[in-house]
DNA sequence: AACCCGGGGAA
DNA sequence: TTCCCAGGGTT
């Protein structure tokens, strides 16, 4: 664990600009965990100007972690709603009620415990622990790949196990132990305004004298990754089904996207499919054996959705019923009015939306 | 180690 | 279009 003199000068001027160029965010005139711990599962994989709104509105609801605990799912989930990787909203409540009964309802401050809560890596307990306690562990995140691979001009891959290794050991390194917590954030807040990643301003770089890229004009070319994702198309089709005033949702399940969050009845096909194609398959037969004569409407075009991996083609049919089939009694009933108090993905919402715009028009 | 999980902003 | 964002869980 040598901390040489060079990463002290290092870790410092980091402190220095951080000291000056700082964003003033609200989780960070807090020193509660509790809050700490809230700001960052937001902000996993989701910018500042994203999550700020969601901040405010969950830490106003759930302002501790026996509120959080003590609420439902589903609320959880509402709070969540358009935010995207849902899991953490999940994982959240999960870990509120198991502090409440593995912690006796104090937020722990043994890195192990922090680790042992769902939701939370290795990177998000360094940073509860090193932002509220000072203690001494580094946090590698984005920006610390970024910053750390450019400064010391390593090309090992940042998406391989090896790679998570070296750069936690190097980020280990540079971290001055006794300000953990400042310089974690300043490493992070450096990579997110000034060591960017598309053309970065180097030339007003207070660290390019010792940037080992900047040397051998090669930032663009760090970091290094080495997986390329892919995308796959999928097909969806959501009957929006009215009957009195009421329709039917079902809650998404486990081993797919958006698991706990509601929506129509959908049938997906693995082609493209127009509303005569749909009407063929068996799940549409089913869903509306016994429904009577069906009035179809199609009020608005395909949707395309984008998320990281899917691409997905929607199209919403308004389908009122004369009668309910047995095929319904396995949805959830609602009040059409009442939709809005469900948790639906946002290509859901957009469509609500949409609607809602057609109609008053 | 490979794969899955959302949505949005910037270039 | 492409990249990537205060990552983590599952298999």
């Amino acid at each position: 664990m040598s901390h040489l003199k060079k990463e002290l000068k290092t870790s410092n001027m980091l402190l220095d600009w951080y000291k000056t160029n700082k964003r003033a965010l609200p989780w960070r005139e807090s020193s509660d965990p509790y809050i700490i711990w809230i700001s960052e599962i937001i902000l996993q994989q989701t910018r500042v100007a994203q999550g700020m709104d969601y901040f405010y509105r969950f830490t106003e609801r759930f302002p501790d972690v026996a509120s959080l605990a003590s609420a439902e799912e589903d609320e959880v989930l509402k709070y969540w709603q358009g935010l995207g990787y849902y899991s953490r909203a999940r994982n959240l409540h999960a870990a509120a009620k198991s502090i409440m009964d593995k912690f006796g309802g104090v937020f722990p401050s043994e890195y192990k415990d922090v680790l042992s809560l769902k939701g939370i890596g290795e990177y998000t307990a360094a940073a509860i622990v090193s932002f509220v306690w000072n203690k001494p562990y580094p946090v590698v995140d984005g920006n610390v790949f970024r910053v750390l691979s450019r400064l010391y001009a390593v090309d090992t891959p940042i998406d391989t196990t090896s790679g998570k290794k070296q750069f936690t050991e190097l980020a280990g390194i540079v971290m001055n132990p006794e300000k953990a917590g400042a310089h974690n954030q300043a490493v992070m807040e450096f990579g997110a305004l000034q060591c960017v990643p598309q053309n970065p301003d180097c030339e007003a770089c207070p660290l390019k004298e010792c940037c080992m890229a900047y040397a051998s004009h090669t930032v663009q070319s760090f970091p290094v990754k080495q997986n390329k994702t892919k995308t796959r198309p999928r097909y969806f089709h959501y009957l929006y089904i009215i009957y009195k005033g009421q329709t039917w949702l079902s809650r998404r399940g486990k081993k797919d996207i958006w698991e706990g969050l509601y929506e129509f009845p959908l049938i997906e096909t693995e082609q493209p499919a127009d509303f005569a194609a749909l009407q063929e398959t068996d799940a549409f037969r089913h869903l509306f054996d016994g429904a009577g004569k069906l009035n179809v409407s199609v009020d608005i075009p395909e949707i395309k959705h984008v998320l990281s991996h899917q691409v997905l083609h929607t199209a919403f049919y308004r389908v009122e019923i004369e009668k309910i089939s047995d095929a319904l009694n396995s949805y959830l009933a609602v009040p059409y009015k009442d939709i809005e108090r469900y948790a639906v993905p946002r290509l859901v919402h957009i469509y609500l939306e949409k609607l809602n715009g057609n109609l008053s028009e």
